[in-house]
DNA sequence: CCTGGTCTCTGAAACGTTTCATATGCGTGT
DNA sequence: ACACGCATATGAAACGTTTCAGAGACCAGG
């Protein structure tokens, strides 16, 4: 592998020269500075960020740590971050936890040997040990998509409360008085989140609420609690699901089963993800600003990297809810 | 930050023996051992990957840079190589081109300068110049969804041309005889490749075949697709789409504009998605083996990341067809 | 001719590891 | 008592950069 010492001796210069010509071509002499260039090019140099970090102290790679690139709206949320990371000059490299702590640890720990410059955390669990240790390599991170205490760390969130009480009320005022809520797993704080916003939501009216706790927060688990939806007696009128994907698997539950929606059943999902109005019925959905999620994040992060006196802060976002076909109410 | 030495230090032992505790924990006596071990837990000691790797000359990390990751076909092309990377005991990071020629560019320079262990490419451009330097890098690389010549590299790929002439076939056996084709960029092998068998499939059969191309791969060209085969008249009475994203945008538009899917217009789709089956239509679609192609690219870099002389492998697998309701021959 | 300044370039130190040859101490067999 | 081998610990070199103090060449002004 061809080094910086290869360079400068075939250019007939000293190794600092050649340094100079990467890094301030301005301070060298255009006729050096030419034939070490094209010296570079004969040679295909390409320097090594290992050293070059190593002496630097720190890298140039910000990180995204995911909770689950299954999820499209993950994706848009790494889009966002990918664009704002770009626009200032850095790297970004995309980590999937699939919600498994395990992995998530395994990557906090990889990211931290790596000096990473930051990262930006949808994290599973954030009390862990994985999480304990990273806190403690002193690498700046940011939350997205959860809110922290403020002393914790800067965070960047959609109000999940908020849009469990859009999802509730508007099933409420479409009539709905037996209303089931399919959740993913407790340990996310989103679906607690959802899950008191709901029943804030429904709090007075009277209606009348089961709560199925799904596995993951895929289509596979939204058709499981779909089936286990049609076992119910009475079976609710409208469902809310924490997640547009648990969303999908239940109608397709639904439609397999030959319950029609939204007049037998109504359903209503979260994140409003792009296949959400693509669907077998197109599905209402609480939508989240996912890009600006991500960008946000990014943006806050490459802020507390610079050398000023890190200044935490706490974005949150509100929820929109999209009415479609899915909760239409019916004339029967 | 607290380094190796700090750790030597406090334990009253050499710079080597703490080295050796982490790497070789066998060689160090017990009692030293321990004690090391406890300091580096009270100090939060963590290793340095970049001094590491400089001193290795390469580093334990692999990457997958895909064309996609708003594709969900790519989401599980990660998936498997994530599985597979990780029972060797390799990290993987996964870098989104978002086919864009430049961010491919970028990510590629940044993958070199890194000295990552390989990388798994379905890359945009094969030819262009930030491939030609990556190449002199001599960082080892699989192709993946990509066949390319055998003295070039490794590739696993899934043969596009039976996919393309499988949806000909299907479309021409359900009695269409005015077919269109929504292709994407031309630019892409994979696309080249159905256009090749879509042809092929045709070929003979006196059928009439009208090729759109869309602009990107994503629901919204074909959406803007759909918009464009209403306005062709006569109209086709099927559509073949390169993606499944396309089809889903090309199925909303037919649907938005009142025309019955499969009556009116059959679609068929490629990659099986899982939001396929979940469509407004349940979409018939080309399916290609997604996580295994990741596994299978993702062992055979591992393979060549060896020190035995690499073996050139090209893997390619047969696609199947899924026939669902969008083709379904409808009794009119 | 001397002084001081500007423009280029050089050489060496430092970054935090791993590795390897070498040193030390101890137990064992003769 | 001696030699030998084994277990364990050490110190220094090396990895490929960047940075910085300073050397050398040249020029303008006095």
């Amino acid at each position: 592998m061809v080094g910086i010492k290869d360079v400068a001796r075939q250019a007939g210069v000293s190794i600092g020269t050649v340094s100079n010509v990467v890094n301030r071509p301005h301070v060298v002499a255009t006729a050096t500075r030419n034939r070490v260039l094209s010296v570079i090019q004969e040679l295909g140099y390409v320097r090594d960020e290992s050293a070059r970090q190593l002496r630097a102290g720190r890298s140039r790679i910000l990180a995204l740590l995911v909770l689950d690139l299954g999820n499209p709206f993950f994706v848009d949320v790494a889009r966002g971050a990918e664009e704002a990371a770009h626009d200032e000059g850095l790297n970004i490299i995309t980590c999937n936890s699939s919600q498994r702590v395990e992995t998530e640890a395994s990557y906090l720990a990889m990211l931290a040997e790596q000096r990473v410059r930051g990262v930006l955390l949808s994290p599973v669990d954030t009390a862990g040990d994985a999480m304990q240790a990273f806190r403690r390599s002193g690498i700046p991170y940011v939350f997205v998509d959860r809110k922290v205490p403020a002393e914790d760390a800067s965070s960047v969130s959609v109000d999940d409360v908020a849009g469990g009480e859009l999802a509730a009320r508007h099933l409420l005022e479409t009539g709905h008085r037996r209303i089931a809520f399919v959740n993913g797993p407790m340990l996310l704080t989103q679906c607690r989140d959802r899950d008191r916003g709901v029943r804030s939501g429904l709090a007075g009216s009277g209606a009348e609420l089961s709560v199925l706790e799904a596995i993951g927060l895929d289509v596979t688990s939204g058709r499981d609690a779909g089936a286990r939806l049609l076992g119910m007696s009475p079976r609710p009128t409208a469902v809310f699901c924490a997640n547009d994907l648990l969303a999908l698997g239940v109608l397709q539950a639904m439609v397999g089963a030959g319950v029609r929606v939204p007049a037998e059943m109504a359903i209503v999902g979260y994140d409003d993800i792009e296949f959400a109005g693509a669907a077998a019925v197109p599905l209402t959905s609480v939508r989240q600003p996912a890009l600006r999620l991500g960008r946000t994040a990014a943006s806050l992060l490459v802020a507390e990297t610079g050398d000023e006196p890190p200044q935490r802060r706490q974005v949150v976002f509100t929820p929109e809810l999209v009415v479609r076909e899915s909760t239409r109410r019916t004339s029967s």
